[in-house]
DNA sequence: CCTCTTACCTAACAGTCGTTAGCTTACAGG
DNA sequence: CCTGTAAGCTAACGACTGTTAGGTAAGAGG
Protein backbone atom coordinates (compact mmCIF):
# COMPACT_ATOMS: atom_id res chain seq x y z
CA UNK A 1 0.00 0.00 0.00
CA UNK A 2 2.69 2.47 0.70
CA UNK A 3 5.64 2.36 -1.77
CA UNK A 4 8.35 2.52 0.95
CA UNK A 5 6.57 1.08 4.13
CA UNK A 6 6.89 3.46 7.12
CA UNK A 7 3.26 2.58 7.81
CA UNK A 8 3.28 -1.06 8.18
CA UNK A 9 -0.13 -1.84 9.59
CA UNK A 10 -2.40 -3.88 7.25
CA UNK A 11 -4.82 -1.16 7.20
CA UNK A 12 -3.80 2.60 7.64
CA UNK A 13 -7.57 3.42 9.23
CA UNK A 14 -9.43 1.46 11.23
CA UNK A 15 -9.44 -2.13 12.24
CA UNK A 16 -8.52 -5.04 10.10
CA UNK A 17 -10.55 -5.58 7.20
CA UNK A 18 -12.23 -9.08 6.88
CA UNK A 19 -11.49 -10.97 3.84
CA UNK A 20 -14.02 -10.95 1.08
CA UNK A 21 -16.79 -13.19 1.46
CA UNK A 22 -16.46 -12.69 5.51
CA UNK A 23 -18.29 -9.76 6.40
CA UNK A 24 -20.66 -11.88 8.08
CA UNK A 25 -18.03 -12.57 10.71
CA UNK A 26 -18.31 -8.63 11.82
CA UNK A 27 -21.86 -9.88 13.36
CA UNK A 28 -20.24 -12.22 16.09
CA UNK A 29 -17.57 -10.13 16.72
CA UNK A 30 -19.71 -7.53 17.67
CA UNK A 31 -22.16 -9.74 19.87
CA UNK A 32 -18.62 -11.03 21.80
CA UNK A 33 -17.84 -7.47 22.56
CA UNK A 34 -20.66 -6.48 23.47
CA UNK A 35 -20.68 -8.86 25.91
CA UNK A 36 -17.19 -8.35 27.10
CA UNK A 37 -17.87 -4.83 27.74
CA UNK A 38 -21.13 -5.68 29.95
CA UNK A 39 -19.44 -8.25 31.88
CA UNK A 40 -15.98 -5.59 32.24
CA UNK A 41 -18.72 -2.71 32.81
CA UNK A 42 -21.14 -4.41 34.75
CA UNK A 43 -22.99 -1.97 34.02
CA UNK A 44 -26.10 -2.32 31.09
CA UNK A 45 -26.19 1.72 30.21
CA UNK A 46 -22.48 0.99 29.02
CA UNK A 47 -24.49 -0.87 26.13
CA UNK A 48 -24.68 1.88 23.90
CA UNK A 49 -24.17 1.40 20.04
CA UNK A 50 -20.94 3.41 19.84
CA UNK A 51 -19.62 1.81 23.19
CA UNK A 52 -19.91 -1.79 21.48
CA UNK A 53 -18.77 -0.08 18.05
CA UNK A 54 -15.35 1.22 20.38
CA UNK A 55 -15.27 -2.43 21.81
CA UNK A 56 -15.56 -4.05 18.29
CA UNK A 57 -12.62 -2.16 17.25
CA UNK A 58 -15.05 -0.62 14.55
CA UNK A 59 -16.57 2.94 13.58
CA UNK A 60 -20.20 3.29 14.67
CA UNK A 61 -21.65 2.83 11.18
CA UNK A 62 -20.24 -0.18 10.57
CA UNK A 63 -22.70 -1.46 13.13
CA UNK A 64 -25.84 -1.02 10.83
CA UNK A 65 -25.44 -3.76 7.81
CA UNK A 66 -25.24 -6.36 10.55
CA UNK A 67 -27.92 -5.31 13.10
CA UNK A 68 -30.62 -2.12 13.08
CA UNK A 69 -29.63 -0.58 16.32
CA UNK A 70 -28.31 -1.06 19.92
CA UNK A 71 -31.60 -3.12 20.44
CA UNK A 72 -31.44 -6.31 18.10
CA UNK A 73 -27.90 -6.13 19.59
CA UNK A 74 -28.79 -6.58 23.13
CA UNK A 75 -31.45 -9.16 21.66
CA UNK A 76 -29.18 -11.13 20.28
CA UNK A 77 -26.48 -10.70 23.42
CA UNK A 78 -29.45 -11.81 25.66
CA UNK A 79 -30.17 -14.94 23.36
CA UNK A 80 -26.16 -15.89 23.55
CA UNK A 81 -26.61 -15.71 27.10
CA UNK A 82 -29.11 -17.94 27.61
CA UNK A 83 -27.85 -20.45 25.43
CA UNK A 84 -24.32 -20.52 27.14
CA UNK A 85 -26.30 -20.57 30.62
CA UNK A 86 -28.23 -23.55 28.87
CA UNK A 87 -25.25 -25.58 28.08
CA UNK A 88 -23.48 -24.74 31.18
CA UNK A 89 -26.59 -26.46 33.01
CA UNK A 90 -27.20 -29.17 30.74
CA UNK A 91 -23.26 -29.81 30.79
CA UNK A 92 -23.31 -30.29 34.33
CA UNK A 93 -26.28 -32.44 34.61
CA UNK A 94 -25.20 -34.95 31.68
CA UNK A 95 -21.36 -35.15 33.55
CA UNK A 96 -22.82 -36.15 37.16
CA UNK A 97 -22.69 -39.63 38.21
CA UNK A 98 -26.38 -39.79 39.66
CA UNK A 99 -29.22 -37.78 39.02
CA UNK A 100 -29.43 -36.22 42.71
CA UNK A 101 -26.04 -35.45 41.57
CA UNK A 102 -26.84 -34.39 38.67
CA UNK A 103 -29.45 -31.80 40.43
CA UNK A 104 -26.99 -30.76 42.58
CA UNK A 105 -24.42 -29.99 40.05
CA UNK A 106 -27.00 -28.06 38.20
CA UNK A 107 -28.03 -25.93 40.48
CA UNK A 108 -24.25 -24.62 41.28
CA UNK A 109 -23.98 -24.41 37.28
CA UNK A 110 -26.89 -22.39 37.55
CA UNK A 111 -25.56 -19.90 40.15
CA UNK A 112 -22.28 -19.99 38.96
CA UNK A 113 -23.67 -18.09 35.76
CA UNK A 114 -25.03 -15.54 37.91
CA UNK A 115 -22.37 -15.15 39.55
CA UNK A 116 -19.20 -14.78 37.21
CA UNK A 117 -22.13 -12.41 35.05
CA UNK A 118 -23.89 -10.44 37.13
CA UNK A 119 -24.48 -7.28 35.04
CA UNK A 120 -25.64 -9.80 32.40
CA UNK A 121 -27.31 -12.47 34.34
CA UNK A 122 -29.60 -9.40 35.59
CA UNK A 123 -30.11 -8.02 31.87
CA UNK A 124 -31.11 -11.00 30.94
CA UNK A 125 -34.06 -11.19 33.23
CA UNK A 126 -34.87 -7.82 33.08
CA UNK A 127 -35.94 -8.17 29.88
CA UNK A 128 -39.35 -9.26 29.53
CA UNK A 129 -39.29 -12.38 27.60
CA UNK A 130 -36.81 -14.16 29.75
CA UNK A 131 -39.27 -17.04 30.38
CA UNK A 132 -39.34 -18.44 26.54
CA UNK A 133 -35.47 -18.21 27.19
CA UNK A 134 -35.63 -20.55 30.27
CA UNK A 135 -38.05 -23.12 29.49
CA UNK A 136 -35.62 -24.97 28.33
CA UNK A 137 -33.06 -25.46 31.05
CA UNK A 138 -36.41 -25.63 33.38
CA UNK A 139 -38.46 -28.30 31.62
CA UNK A 140 -34.49 -29.98 32.13
CA UNK A 141 -34.39 -29.88 35.90
CA UNK A 142 -38.33 -31.09 35.71
CA UNK A 143 -37.78 -33.92 34.13
CA UNK A 144 -34.79 -34.99 35.99
CA UNK A 145 -36.93 -34.17 39.20
CA UNK A 146 -39.42 -36.44 37.94
CA UNK A 147 -36.87 -39.21 37.24
CA UNK A 148 -35.54 -38.54 41.10
CA UNK A 149 -38.77 -39.31 41.89
CA UNK A 150 -39.23 -42.25 40.02
CA UNK A 151 -36.12 -43.55 41.45
CA UNK A 152 -36.12 -42.78 45.27
CA UNK A 153 -34.14 -40.07 45.38
CA UNK A 154 -36.29 -37.26 45.94
CA UNK A 155 -39.98 -37.72 47.90
CA UNK A 156 -41.54 -34.69 45.82
CA UNK A 157 -44.69 -35.34 45.61
CA UNK A 158 -45.30 -32.41 43.28
CA UNK A 159 -42.42 -32.10 40.97
CA UNK A 160 -44.28 -29.30 38.63
CA UNK A 161 -44.44 -26.93 42.30
CA UNK A 162 -41.22 -28.06 44.02
CA UNK A 163 -38.90 -27.16 40.52
CA UNK A 164 -40.44 -23.66 40.41
CA UNK A 165 -39.37 -23.03 44.14
CA UNK A 166 -36.33 -24.48 43.84
CA UNK A 167 -35.49 -22.22 40.41
CA UNK A 168 -36.85 -18.90 41.80
CA UNK A 169 -34.74 -19.50 45.23
CA UNK A 170 -31.90 -20.64 43.04
CA UNK A 171 -32.30 -17.29 41.36
CA UNK A 172 -32.32 -15.69 44.40
CA UNK A 173 -29.36 -16.43 44.90
CA UNK A 174 -27.43 -15.90 41.59
CA UNK A 175 -28.63 -12.74 41.74
CA UNK A 176 -26.25 -11.69 44.65
CA UNK A 177 -22.73 -11.24 44.07
CA UNK A 178 -20.64 -14.32 45.20
CA UNK A 179 -17.81 -12.40 47.17
CA UNK A 180 -17.73 -12.21 51.01
CA UNK A 181 -21.04 -9.64 51.22
CA UNK A 182 -23.35 -12.54 53.41
CA UNK A 183 -19.89 -11.00 55.84
CA UNK A 184 -21.02 -7.85 54.65
CA UNK A 185 -24.35 -8.25 55.41
CA UNK A 186 -22.82 -8.37 59.33
CA UNK A 187 -25.17 -12.22 58.96
CA UNK A 188 -21.95 -13.84 60.04
CA UNK A 189 -20.18 -16.18 57.66
CA UNK A 190 -22.42 -17.88 55.10
CA UNK A 191 -21.28 -20.38 53.24
CA UNK A 192 -23.22 -19.88 50.27
CA UNK A 193 -22.47 -22.87 48.22
CA UNK A 194 -23.67 -25.47 50.75
CA UNK A 195 -26.96 -22.80 50.84
CA UNK A 196 -27.26 -24.08 47.53
CA UNK A 197 -27.03 -27.50 48.22
CA UNK A 198 -29.20 -26.82 51.40
CA UNK A 199 -32.13 -25.18 48.88
CA UNK A 200 -32.09 -28.61 46.46
CA UNK A 201 -32.30 -30.50 49.55
CA UNK A 202 -35.36 -28.86 51.10
CA UNK A 203 -37.22 -27.80 47.80
CA UNK A 204 -36.80 -30.74 45.71
CA UNK A 205 -36.58 -33.00 48.73
CA UNK A 206 -33.63 -34.50 47.32
CA UNK A 207 -31.83 -37.25 49.99
CA UNK A 208 -28.38 -36.16 51.30
CA UNK A 209 -25.94 -37.31 49.04
CA UNK A 210 -23.94 -40.53 49.90
CA UNK B 1 -55.45 36.56 43.88
CA UNK B 2 -55.10 38.36 40.61
CA UNK B 3 -56.52 41.68 40.48
CA UNK B 4 -57.85 41.29 37.14
CA UNK B 5 -56.23 38.33 36.28
CA UNK B 6 -55.61 37.57 32.79
CA UNK B 7 -52.95 35.89 33.80
CA UNK B 8 -53.78 33.46 36.60
CA UNK B 9 -50.63 31.44 37.77
CA UNK B 10 -49.19 32.06 40.74
CA UNK B 11 -45.63 32.18 38.86
CA UNK B 12 -45.38 33.36 35.21
CA UNK B 13 -42.33 30.93 34.08
CA UNK B 14 -41.32 27.96 35.81
CA UNK B 15 -43.42 26.18 38.70
CA UNK B 16 -45.09 27.77 41.64
CA UNK B 17 -41.92 28.55 43.91
CA UNK B 18 -41.77 27.59 47.61
CA UNK B 19 -42.08 29.88 50.72
CA UNK B 20 -38.99 31.92 51.74
CA UNK B 21 -37.91 29.53 54.36
CA UNK B 22 -39.15 26.31 53.11
CA UNK B 23 -36.40 25.94 50.49
CA UNK B 24 -35.40 23.06 51.51
CA UNK B 25 -38.88 21.29 50.65
CA UNK B 26 -37.46 20.80 47.17
CA UNK B 27 -35.04 18.57 48.19
CA UNK B 28 -38.23 15.68 49.42
CA UNK B 29 -40.07 16.79 45.63
CA UNK B 30 -36.63 15.87 43.92
CA UNK B 31 -36.71 12.16 45.38
CA UNK B 32 -40.10 11.83 45.12
CA UNK B 33 -40.58 12.68 41.36
CA UNK B 34 -37.96 10.37 40.46
CA UNK B 35 -39.29 7.31 42.43
CA UNK B 36 -42.80 8.02 40.56
CA UNK B 37 -40.45 8.64 37.04
CA UNK B 38 -38.31 5.17 37.96
CA UNK B 39 -41.84 3.52 38.94
CA UNK B 40 -43.81 4.78 35.56
CA UNK B 41 -41.25 4.25 33.02
CA UNK B 42 -40.00 1.26 34.21
CA UNK B 43 -36.28 1.57 33.25
CA UNK B 44 -33.60 3.23 35.66
CA UNK B 45 -31.96 4.82 32.30
CA UNK B 46 -34.60 7.14 32.42
CA UNK B 47 -33.33 8.74 35.85
CA UNK B 48 -30.79 11.54 34.52
CA UNK B 49 -30.66 14.79 36.12
CA UNK B 50 -32.60 16.64 33.27
CA UNK B 51 -34.99 13.71 33.27
CA UNK B 52 -35.61 14.10 37.35
CA UNK B 53 -36.23 18.12 37.01
CA UNK B 54 -38.78 17.77 34.78
CA UNK B 55 -40.79 15.16 36.36
CA UNK B 56 -40.25 17.51 39.41
CA UNK B 57 -41.51 20.57 37.14
CA UNK B 58 -38.65 22.87 37.61
CA UNK B 59 -35.31 23.47 35.34
CA UNK B 60 -32.09 21.42 35.51
CA UNK B 61 -29.61 24.25 37.60
CA UNK B 62 -32.38 23.92 40.07
CA UNK B 63 -31.55 20.85 41.32
CA UNK B 64 -27.60 21.49 42.29
CA UNK B 65 -28.66 23.77 45.73
CA UNK B 66 -30.09 20.03 46.63
CA UNK B 67 -27.71 17.17 45.30
CA UNK B 68 -24.40 17.12 43.73
CA UNK B 69 -25.65 15.38 41.04
CA UNK B 70 -27.73 12.31 39.86
CA UNK B 71 -25.97 10.00 41.77
CA UNK B 72 -26.80 11.50 44.67
CA UNK B 73 -30.84 11.33 43.92
CA UNK B 74 -30.64 7.47 43.34
CA UNK B 75 -28.87 7.21 46.54
CA UNK B 76 -31.39 8.97 48.27
CA UNK B 77 -33.86 7.40 46.13
CA UNK B 78 -32.48 3.72 47.22
CA UNK B 79 -32.09 5.00 50.85
CA UNK B 80 -35.97 6.54 50.75
CA UNK B 81 -36.79 3.07 49.15
CA UNK B 82 -35.33 0.40 51.58
CA UNK B 83 -36.92 2.47 54.58
CA UNK B 84 -40.50 1.85 52.99
CA UNK B 85 -39.90 -1.38 52.34
CA UNK B 86 -38.90 -1.64 55.59
CA UNK B 87 -41.42 -0.34 57.24
CA UNK B 88 -43.92 -2.52 55.03
CA UNK B 89 -42.31 -5.60 56.62
CA UNK B 90 -42.19 -4.80 60.25
CA UNK B 91 -46.19 -3.16 59.72
CA UNK B 92 -46.78 -6.99 58.40
CA UNK B 93 -45.20 -8.21 61.41
CA UNK B 94 -46.39 -6.29 64.29
CA UNK B 95 -50.45 -6.51 62.84
CA UNK B 96 -49.93 -10.45 62.67
CA UNK B 97 -51.76 -12.03 65.90
CA UNK B 98 -48.74 -15.01 66.18
CA UNK B 99 -45.33 -15.04 65.38
CA UNK B 100 -46.18 -17.55 62.77
CA UNK B 101 -48.93 -15.65 60.87
CA UNK B 102 -46.11 -12.89 61.05
CA UNK B 103 -43.53 -14.51 59.32
CA UNK B 104 -45.82 -15.39 56.31
CA UNK B 105 -47.37 -11.76 56.41
CA UNK B 106 -43.58 -10.59 56.36
CA UNK B 107 -43.05 -12.38 53.60
CA UNK B 108 -45.96 -11.62 51.73
CA UNK B 109 -44.98 -8.06 52.18
CA UNK B 110 -41.29 -8.36 50.87
CA UNK B 111 -42.90 -9.63 48.02
CA UNK B 112 -44.90 -7.39 46.99
CA UNK B 113 -42.82 -4.94 47.34
CA UNK B 114 -40.73 -6.16 44.58
CA UNK B 115 -43.88 -6.52 42.78
CA UNK B 116 -45.36 -3.25 43.02
CA UNK B 117 -42.20 -2.14 42.16
CA UNK B 118 -39.88 -3.62 40.16
CA UNK B 119 -37.10 -1.48 38.51
CA UNK B 120 -37.06 0.47 41.88
CA UNK B 121 -36.56 -2.85 43.70
CA UNK B 122 -33.66 -3.96 41.30
CA UNK B 123 -32.09 -0.66 41.29
CA UNK B 124 -32.08 -1.20 45.13
CA UNK B 125 -30.10 -4.30 45.27
CA UNK B 126 -28.17 -3.38 41.64
CA UNK B 127 -26.04 -1.31 43.48
CA UNK B 128 -23.21 -2.51 45.67
CA UNK B 129 -24.22 -1.46 49.62
CA UNK B 130 -27.58 -3.07 49.61
CA UNK B 131 -26.09 -4.88 52.51
CA UNK B 132 -26.32 -2.08 54.95
CA UNK B 133 -29.47 -1.58 54.30
CA UNK B 134 -31.63 -4.42 54.19
CA UNK B 135 -30.02 -5.82 57.63
CA UNK B 136 -32.56 -4.04 59.36
CA UNK B 137 -35.17 -6.45 58.17
CA UNK B 138 -33.36 -9.16 57.94
CA UNK B 139 -32.02 -8.84 61.40
CA UNK B 140 -36.02 -8.10 61.89
CA UNK B 141 -37.16 -11.53 60.32
CA UNK B 142 -34.18 -13.47 62.09
CA UNK B 143 -35.48 -12.66 65.79
CA UNK B 144 -38.87 -13.32 65.24
CA UNK B 145 -37.67 -16.73 63.22
CA UNK B 146 -35.84 -17.24 66.99
CA UNK B 147 -39.00 -16.94 68.56
CA UNK B 148 -40.93 -19.35 66.74
CA UNK B 149 -38.16 -21.51 67.47
CA UNK B 150 -38.60 -20.73 71.58
CA UNK B 151 -42.14 -21.28 71.13
CA UNK B 152 -42.45 -24.46 69.09
CA UNK B 153 -43.91 -22.89 65.64
CA UNK B 154 -40.60 -23.61 64.16
CA UNK B 155 -38.58 -26.25 64.00
CA UNK B 156 -35.34 -24.98 62.69
CA UNK B 157 -32.70 -25.92 63.91
CA UNK B 158 -30.08 -22.87 62.50
CA UNK B 159 -32.81 -19.56 62.26
CA UNK B 160 -29.78 -17.93 61.45
CA UNK B 161 -29.20 -19.93 58.23
CA UNK B 162 -32.49 -20.46 57.62
CA UNK B 163 -33.10 -17.01 57.48
CA UNK B 164 -30.65 -16.33 54.72
CA UNK B 165 -32.03 -18.94 52.79
CA UNK B 166 -35.68 -17.75 53.36
CA UNK B 167 -34.83 -14.30 51.95
CA UNK B 168 -32.91 -15.54 49.06
CA UNK B 169 -35.30 -17.41 47.87
CA UNK B 170 -37.84 -14.74 48.60
CA UNK B 171 -35.61 -11.94 46.36
CA UNK B 172 -35.86 -14.82 43.83
CA UNK B 173 -39.58 -14.70 43.65
CA UNK B 174 -39.66 -10.81 44.27
CA UNK B 175 -37.45 -10.07 41.21
CA UNK B 176 -39.91 -12.07 38.98
CA UNK B 177 -43.40 -10.18 37.98
CA UNK B 178 -46.39 -10.70 39.03
CA UNK B 179 -48.91 -11.26 36.38
CA UNK B 180 -49.38 -13.92 34.77
CA UNK B 181 -45.80 -14.72 33.99
CA UNK B 182 -45.47 -18.06 35.43
CA UNK B 183 -48.04 -18.96 32.55
CA UNK B 184 -45.78 -17.52 30.15
CA UNK B 185 -42.88 -19.29 31.23
CA UNK B 186 -45.26 -22.79 30.09
CA UNK B 187 -45.45 -23.76 33.44
CA UNK B 188 -48.56 -24.15 33.57
CA UNK B 189 -50.70 -21.83 36.19
CA UNK B 190 -48.60 -21.57 39.29
CA UNK B 191 -50.18 -20.03 42.57
CA UNK B 192 -46.90 -17.44 43.08
CA UNK B 193 -48.96 -16.73 47.06
CA UNK B 194 -48.86 -20.34 47.68
CA UNK B 195 -45.69 -20.55 46.49
CA UNK B 196 -44.46 -18.02 49.18
CA UNK B 197 -46.68 -19.59 51.74
CA UNK B 198 -44.05 -22.93 50.88
CA UNK B 199 -41.15 -21.16 50.83
CA UNK B 200 -42.06 -20.11 54.42
CA UNK B 201 -42.90 -23.02 56.01
CA UNK B 202 -40.07 -25.37 54.44
CA UNK B 203 -37.38 -23.10 54.68
CA UNK B 204 -38.27 -21.68 57.84
CA UNK B 205 -39.59 -24.91 58.82
CA UNK B 206 -42.74 -23.14 59.66
CA UNK B 207 -45.82 -25.80 60.53
CA UNK B 208 -48.70 -25.45 59.31
CA UNK B 209 -51.18 -22.31 60.29
CA UNK B 210 -54.18 -23.31 62.36
C1' DC C 1 -41.02 52.01 51.36
C1' DC C 2 -36.43 50.04 50.53
C1' DT C 3 -33.23 46.43 50.48
C1' DC C 4 -31.24 42.02 50.48
C1' DT C 5 -31.46 37.29 50.52
C1' DT C 6 -33.87 33.24 49.00
C1' DA C 7 -35.60 30.42 45.27
C1' DC C 8 -35.53 29.58 40.93
C1' DC C 9 -34.74 30.98 36.26
C1' DT C 10 -32.44 31.67 31.18
C1' DA C 11 -28.55 31.14 28.24
C1' DA C 12 -24.89 28.75 26.86
C1' DC C 13 -20.90 25.37 26.79
C1' DA C 14 -18.95 20.88 25.67
C1' DG C 15 -19.68 16.04 25.28
C1' DT C 16 -22.19 11.92 23.91
C1' DC C 17 -25.68 9.64 21.55
C1' DG C 18 -28.22 7.65 17.21
C1' DT C 19 -28.43 8.05 12.34
C1' DT C 20 -27.81 9.32 7.42
C1' DA C 21 -25.11 10.28 3.27
C1' DG C 22 -21.48 9.52 0.76
C1' DC C 23 -16.50 8.23 0.23
C1' DT C 24 -12.28 4.97 0.10
C1' DT C 25 -9.96 0.80 -0.42
C1' DA C 26 -9.03 -4.16 -1.02
C1' DC C 27 -9.99 -8.11 -3.51
C1' DA C 28 -12.48 -11.69 -6.65
C1' DG C 29 -14.09 -12.61 -11.45
C1' DG C 30 -13.69 -11.68 -15.98
C1' DC D 1 -4.91 -5.85 -16.01
C1' DC D 2 -9.54 -3.90 -15.17
C1' DT D 3 -13.61 -3.47 -12.93
C1' DG D 4 -17.31 -3.96 -9.66
C1' DT D 5 -18.64 -4.73 -5.27
C1' DA D 6 -18.01 -5.74 -0.49
C1' DA D 7 -16.30 -3.86 3.90
C1' DG D 8 -15.62 -0.29 6.50
C1' DC D 9 -14.59 4.48 6.66
C1' DT D 10 -15.26 10.09 7.39
C1' DA D 11 -18.25 13.89 7.99
C1' DA D 12 -22.13 15.77 9.59
C1' DC D 13 -26.96 16.42 11.51
C1' DG D 14 -30.08 16.96 15.48
C1' DA D 15 -31.24 15.59 20.06
C1' DC D 16 -30.02 14.85 24.52
C1' DT D 17 -26.91 15.02 28.47
C1' DG D 18 -24.30 17.33 32.67
C1' DT D 19 -22.66 21.74 34.19
C1' DT D 20 -21.39 26.72 34.77
C1' DA D 21 -22.37 31.69 34.83
C1' DG D 22 -25.22 35.00 35.60
C1' DG D 23 -30.04 36.91 35.83
C1' DT D 24 -34.94 37.88 38.00
C1' DA D 25 -38.69 38.00 41.07
C1' DA D 26 -40.71 37.62 45.63
C1' DG D 27 -41.03 38.33 50.27
C1' DA D 28 -39.14 39.21 55.05
C1' DG D 29 -36.55 42.65 57.94
C1' DG D 30 -35.27 47.04 58.58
Amino acid sequence: MEPHGVTSEPTPRGRARNPRGAGARLHDEIVDAAVTLLDETGDPSSLTLRGVARATGVKAPSIYPHFDGIDEIVTALIEHSFSQLESDVSDALAAAPSLGDGLHAAAHAYVRFGWEHPARYRLMFAASGYAEHAVNAYTLVEQTLTHCVADGTSTSTDPHRDTFLLWVALHGIATLEKPGRAELLRLGPIDRDAAIDDLVERLAKITHRP
